[in-house]
DNA sequence: TTGAAAGCGCTAACAG
DNA sequence: CTGTTAGCGCTTTCAA
């Protein structure tokens, strides 16, 4: 070997003084029954004293297989994402196998498709939050779903937003109240659309009223809604008196939407977000919203393409989410 | 080839009827003087009609070289962590190299050994707010350390940390403060380091006070060190009049030790934070901060380290923040 | 119980 | 201008 490059299992051997084929065999895992408890000990300390690391392109060459999947996200600039990454690396480690991100299309810049640098080759995708087509590109790769229409081709893992919303309106019905007002993301994502419906139905079927303002998911757009919704009423007796927000963010905007007009939260608005991200604790008042587990998502996603890794397509699955009651919804008045 | 694998590169020279190698210099594009034209349209159409795409894998083993470069960061979990990856593949893609994002050690769980996952292949490391120690377990390869130790044995890009923080005191100081409090976070990392020494010695120069009471880096813990500050003097009198903190995150928990005291931000109290992450617009009042550019964090981290992959040891670089005031620091009472 | 050898797909030196 | 060939480091038969 030189001085300087990284030794292989050939040095090793040299070093043990067996061969390489023995040294693969020990390293491996595969000695079991073939080679000698003593040369193992060898084997092993060679490779401990050399600070031998088998090459990763050696070995995915030879077997077909990189073991490493690929996680698609939208950005990794919410929060959202860098915790499902953590739940689906957690839960890949415990079976040997890596994780790269790749958020697709708006981090990495202008139209950088996957084919144009020379992305990682891969085992499986895992894709949060991502139209199909955007999956469809990568021919024959095993795909799971996450937080998508669990009617696709591919199988999907997905959070119980339906069930949340109606969560947020039974707790907001029980509070007393019936006119509702909806800050919609104009977000073509699933989730959103789902959200969408099961608002609508939920109020309906509480016997109230329901208005809808939609802006893009960021505070400032969020806020616009909110002020819409909230002016529309040439009566305030008319007015909503619950805002449910599409997500956590836009409720930050509805605060905002609140205090320009001189309402409290929640003495005159009570306001509701959904995901619960660390936004909502740092608001004032704390946030009532739904909690949606982040990293269980990446992590059951992370299950369910090991069984597609392994030949079974598994079960479409749903992660109930949980009602967090804290500060920002109250009875109505009278 | 079989049905159900990738086309190889022998496939596609097999249907374009010419040599393996043939194929290799014009889908390499070092055809230039050593193919004809007339061959080189066949090959690529032959490529495109296979779907042919390159084995990285093999290619790596050829080269020895992966161009796919690792960002490590502690946490993908906060948004700051999701801006440095975008600018820092977004540079890399520039440059035909891909970047993987490696979390440690918090998100993937626990201490997964040199030998636990086959980790990546790798050509260089960027290290974002990390000890040294982490990354020189990985012996020889190239590293540049951003929000690091300048001081340290690998070249660095940093934030201007300590002008951030003397603009921040030099605009409090302007405003008519004296008594200030610091609200820190005990995390041991460079950039706090510097946030402390350098606010401690903007307060002294502008001739003021400054009490220190320090916590984790979430809202909570922010929110009680903010509250000791408050409540150590027994004549509000002797209060501090403004609230540093060490970033957006504790100014969030200022601000509850405040209103959680009746006292209202910033009629009572000033306060800052650092970093303008999307707390800062999501807060109310709208927080005055120092801005860290932290995508061009990532970019000129990105140029260092394929500066450094060139051959040459780059300059360490200090990128400034910028004082961007807001809603949530006023004058004085009197 | 161990070693020899083939070959994964690619690039590049060299021959023709 | 194009083809032949060696070999990157590894895993896995197969033979000894």
């Amino acid at each position: 070997m030189t001085a300087t490059s990284r030794p292989t299992s050939r040095d090793v051997a040299h070093e043990a003084g067996v061969s390489q084929s023995t040294v693969s065999l020990v390293l491996g895992g595969k000695w079991a029954g073939r080679v000698s408890p003593a040369t193992v000990a060898t084997v092993q300390a060679a490779a401990e004293r050399l600070g031998y690391r088998p090459n990763p392109a050696a070995r995915s060459l030879r077997l077909g297989t990189t073991r490493t999947v690929m996680l698609m996200v939208p950005t990794l600039t919410a929060p959202f994402f860098g915790s499902v990454y953590a739940g689906a690396a957690r839960e890949a480690a415990r079976h040997g196998l890596g994780v790269v991100v790749y958020p697709w299309p708006d981090d990495a810049g202008p139209a950088d498709s996957p084919f144009a640098t020379p992305h990682e080759a891969i085992d499986g995708i895992l894709a949060s939050s991502m139209p199909e087509e955007v999956v469809e590109r990568f021919h024959g790769t095993p795909v799971v779903m996450l937080d998508s229409d669990p009617g696709g081709r591919f199988p999907t893992v997905n959070f119980g937003v339906a069930d949340g919303m109606r969560a947020l309106v039974a707790h907001l019905a029980g509070l007393g109240h019936r006119r509702f007002g909806h800050v919609a993301a104009t977000v073509h994502q699933w989730t959103f659309h789902t959200r969408h419906a099961a608002l609508a139905a939920a109020v309906a079927e509480a016997g109230g009223t329901l208005a809808r303002a939609a802006g893009a998911l960021d505070i400032t757009e969020a806020k616009d809604a909110a002020g819409r919704l909230l002016d529309a009423a040439p009566d305030p007796a008319a007015r909503p008196t619950a805002l449910v927000c599409d997500d956590d963010l836009m409720a930050a905007g509805a605060y905002k939407a609140a205090r320009a007009r001189g309402l409290e939260v929640p003495a005159d608005l009570s306001v509701t977000g959904m995901d619960d991200v660390l936004l909502a604790t740092a608001l004032e008042p704390e946030l009532t919203t739904v909690r949606l587990p982040a990293e269980e998502l990446g992590a059951e996603g992370m299950r369910s393409l090991l069984t597609l890794l392994n030949g079974t397509r598994p079960e479409p699955r749903t992660l109930p989410g949980e009602l967090v009651v804290r500060a920002s919804t109250r009875a109505t008045g009278r």
